[in-house]
Parts: C-alpha cells; structure tokens; sequence
DNA sequence: CCCTTACTGAAACGACTGTTTCAGTATGCT
DNA sequence: AGCATACTGAAACAGTCGTTTCAGTAAGGG
C-alpha cells in the first residue's frame, strides 16, 4: 500500500540529495517532484515526519553498501569502504550524510536526533565484523576500530571539501 | 572606531555557539543579545554580512589555539591538538565548526563559501609546520600530515556525537 | 552653534513558512 | 449499489523572515 507515498518520498530524497536539508520547504519541493505540500503533509503527516524518513532513506543507501562488504581483514575492509566513500557518484550523499550529521550534533531534538550516533555505531559494527573475534573483544581491538573510523571518516572531511582524492587516498594507506 | 559593533559581534558571537547558525534568526539573537534587528542591519549590512563576520570570529579562535601550539614533532602536535579538541570547554566552537563545515560543502554560495576548504588549508600548514623541513616538501610528507589531520577531524567526529573521550582517545594514541 | 557621525526605535513591506479547512475525485471491496 | 479508502486541489491561517522607510537622539569637532 501507499504505493504513492514511496514514489514520492524517492523523488524528494533525490531532491534533497541535490539541495540539501537546511534550506528544505514544502512548497520548492512540491513543485519540483510533481506534488503539492498539502499531499505531502497528508502522506507523512508533518515536515518533520518527511525529514525523518528522508534521513531514514539515506541511511538505507549507506547501510546496503555497508553490507554489500564483507570479507578480508581490517585491512581489506578499509580499503574497500574508502573506495565506497571516495566514489564520485557517492559524493551528494556523503555531502547530506554531513549535513544531517553536524544539525544532529547542534540540536539533539528534532528529525535529525541521534543520527550522529547512531551512524557511529553502525560503523564500528562493521569494523568489528573485519575483525578477528579474538581481537574483536579486547580494548586494543575496540581503539583500533575506533582509529580506523576516525581516519575514514576525516579523510572524508577532507575529501569533501578538496576532491583532492589523489592526495587524501596518499594519506589513508600511508 | 564602531566600538558598539565589536561588542554586539561578540554578543551575537556567544549566542551563536550556544544555538547554532541553521536557525539563527535576527529577532530573537537581537532581543537576546539587547538590541534591535535594525541596529544589526545597520552595522553588519545584512544577515549575511553578520555571519560571515560570526564565521571569522570563530575562526579567530581556532587560529589563536593553533598558534598556540608549536614545539616538537608531528607526534607533539597531534597531541596538543587533540588536547585542544577533546577539551569540553572548546565543544561549543567545535559543533559550531562542523556546522559551517557541512554548510560550506552543500551550497558553496553564501557566507560560508569556502570555510571548509579554508579550515582545511589552515590545518595542514600547522601540521606541516610541525614536520622537519626536509620532510615537510615530500610527497610522504603531505601523505603524512594528511593523515594526521584527517585522523584528528574523524576522531572529534566521534566525540562530538558520542561523548566518549576515553575510547576515542584510546584510538588516537594506537 | 552647527553639522557631521554613530547609533537607535517603531512600524511597515512583501515574501515566505508549516499547517489547516473544506472541498472534492477515483478506485476497489462487499 | 453503496461505502470506505486513498489521494488531491485551492485557498486561507497565523506566524516569521530579512529588509526598508521614516523618524529621531546623543556626542564631538569646527
């Protein structure tokens, strides 16, 4: 059912992929996806109900292409989650993954709540997965996923916002 | 001269990093901070002109800490660095910093325009400051202090969304 | 004294916001 | 046939937004 309600929450999520959250309203969007704010308040019951499932559809993408790897060592996992992360058509994503990261950090209440921390622990879930089961519950296996995310996750900052992939990607495998 | 625009910058500047710029607004920030919106757009000419000069006041501050820092290795460096970033009195100016970081990435127009490439730039030539100078023009160099930064942004990534200064921290030093 | 400079108050402007009200249509089950 | 369910359109509501207009005060130098 709300076969509708699906189609349309697509075409806003591709939307938003393109224009971002902070500066979303109904009316542009509306527009844009072939709809009317009065429809979209009907199927999702309030601007903040959209939102949530907004990020919900995002967090979707990220999670399948977390579970797509799988395999390999530490090492081999964190090769290949760089290629994910450094991929071009992956970028307005990542680009959104930010924005919704840093307005959780600023308000806790709201749409956004908890996904900063939530996407931690999606991450190190992963990491620890690579992770032999005997390092996996030690304190030196919990520091070292911790390090690896960090050094995804900031070079990914710094990828944003330099496309400098050549120079970054130097960075991780050094 | 304009001694009442400093005082009101740094007025409006205190309550930004109390609520953030994504919802920042000239009625309330003027009543809080015991002035009027028309005051506001008199001295900083528009909203944007205020946040810009917000964004360069928080910039000031974090140019003022890496300044600060000098002596010692790479590895001196970093830890004084994430002394800084992990101290709970800079969490503040540090969500804010995130917020103007993905604000930057998602519309490169408007008062934020190259914050995030900026702050990039800034960081990379503390760190590469802090390498021997025969280091410092290789290409393992840059790979080197690369790494160190993105290390130190993904990791207050982390404390900022989890709070847990101990395991990040465990993290830096592996 | 006058005139410039710095600053301020009150009110309005037009545009926009999320949401609601009231009205429907079209489809499919019973 | 009847009726519920899913969806939609148009318009209005009350509120907020950045900005402008018109008005003024207070201080300091010539």
């Amino acid at each position: 059912m709300t076969a509708r309600r699906d189609e349309l929450l697509e075409a806003a999520y591709q939307f938003v992929l393109d224009h971002g959250l902070a500066d979303l309203s109904l009316r542009p969007l509306a527009q844009e996806i072939g709809s009317s704010p009065r429809v979209l308040l009907y199927l999702f019951g309030s601007k903040d109900g959209l939102v949530r499932e907004l990020l919900t559809r995002a967090r979707r993408d990220e999670l399948d292409a977390l579970a797509r790897i799988d395999g390999g060592g530490l090492d081999d996992v964190t090769a290949a989650l760089w290629a994910w992360l450094s991929a071009p058509q992956h970028r307005r994503l990542l680009v959104l993954w930010v924005e919704a990261y840093a307005r959780s950090l600023v308000d806790p209440e709201g749409p956004w709540a908890g996904f900063a921390r939530g996407t931690v622990d999606d991450w190190l879930e992963v990491l620890a997965r690579a992770q032999p089961s005997g390092e996996r519950r030690t304190r030196a296996g919990l520091a070292r996923r911790t390090r690896t995310l960090a050094l995804l996750r900031g070079s990914l900052l710094d990828l944003l916002a330099t496309g400098e992939e050549q120079r970054v990607g130097a960075g991780l495998v050094t």
